[in-house]
DNA sequence: AAGGTTGCCAACCGCTTGAAG
DNA sequence: CCTTCAAGCGGTTGGCAACCT
């Protein structure tokens, strides 16, 4: 850690006219308690009252940083867990450098933290080995493609699952390595006559929905494998679009549990089970599937929805 | 042991957005 | 509308420690 900067380092803020001196540089343990006490007592205002409240030489900005950044009690500390690692390398390819909404479905970690993250310890392995990341343009394809030797052991081996929905889907005995989380609009697919596409293609959460019910004949058959990665035992959301067997539509946040589908809508409050809610076993050959657009929009509103995880 | 290099990460900077007057 | 200000965000900088030569 960084010794806090001298007092002498008091610089001026450039603002001439009111000649307000802001301390700069590292915060002390003082400064750090003063904030810490001033926040836990009044809670949270506006920034500039706070850093003139709590007698500190710091403009408001530097104040929110601080806290948000480093005093906040609910922060995470410690290094990245390779869930964690595993879950901001999915949430980069659909969301690009959107640090502040990748942080949001991490709890404890601030866009900071991962920002660093990823500037440092993810792309520099990116660019030494075969882990290759395009960041996510809302028009264009994005690809990542990982081989299970490129992280030392730190991201979970990821070719061994059907890493792609839609590629596997089209043609399930790819071996495919080849993660592609935008396909075309069009490419959809057919299975026995019918489609699938899972709106916002997130395949590890899909895994996970494969043996859900433990049914062979889930969605497996069209490419999608059993695996469930990152541990996500109590199950995890993912927009998910379903026209049922009545013609009702169902498009909506679904918490894919290991036993149900749970409507995140409701608050989790009612739940079905996968079969239930898309005919497995009587109608599993992906009947009551429709083929959904892409929708960039349309799935910025729905990720919102992804889960707070908490590792 | 000393100097150089590298990696991590806290903090800053500048820009955008939205609310209020 | 226009201006001002606070908040939020992503990019960048720079200090420190660890590692390397």
């Amino acid at each position: 850690m960084r010794k806090p900067t001298p007092d002498s380092v008091i610089r001026d803020k450039g603002n001439h006219k009111n000649k307000i001196k802001f301390r700069k540089g590292l915060w002390s343990p003082e400064e750090d308690e003063k904030l810490m006490n001033y926040m836990l007592i009044n809670g949270q205002g506006c920034w500039s009252d706070i850093a003139r409240n709590a007698g500190l030489q710091r403009c408001g900005k530097s104040c929110r940083l601080r806290w948000i950044n480093y005093l906040r009690p609910d922060l995470k500390r410690g290094a990245i867990s390779p869930q964690e690692e595993e879950l901001i390398l999915h949430l980069h390819s659909v969301l690009g450098n959107r640090w502040s909404q990748i942080a949001a479905r991490l709890p404890g970690r601030t866009d900071n933290k991962i920002k660093n993250f990823w500037n440092s310890s993810i792309q520099k392995r990116l660019k030494n080995n075969n882990l290759t990341s395009t960041t996510f343009s809302p028009n264009k394809c994005s690809t990542v493609s990982i081989s299970d030797t490129v992280t030392g052991g730190m991201i979970m081996p990821l070719h061994d699952y059907s890493y792609n929905v839609v590629n596997t889907c089209i043609d399930s005995s790819s071996s495919s390595s080849h993660f592609n989380p935008f396909p075309p609009v069009d490419n959809s697919f057919d299975a026995n006559g019918s489609s699938v596409v899972v709106s916002l293609n997130l395949p590890t959460y899909v895994t996970h929905f494969g043996t859900a019910t433990g049914n062979r004949g889930g969605l497996e058959d069209y490419g999608v494998t059993e695996q469930c990665l990152m541990g996500f035992e109590n199950g995890i959301c993912v927009p998910f679009e379903v026209d049922d067997i009545n013609n009702g539509v169902m498009s909506s946040n679904y918490v894919f549990d290991k036993k149900k589908v749970i409507n995140n809508n409701l608050n989790n409050t009612e739940s079905m089970k996968l079969e239930d809610m898309v005919g497995f076993g009587n109608h599993w050959q992906g009947e009551n599937f429709k083929v959904g657009e892409f929708d960039w929009e349309g799935l910025l509103a729905n990720i919102k929805s992804l889960p707070y995880l908490d590792f």
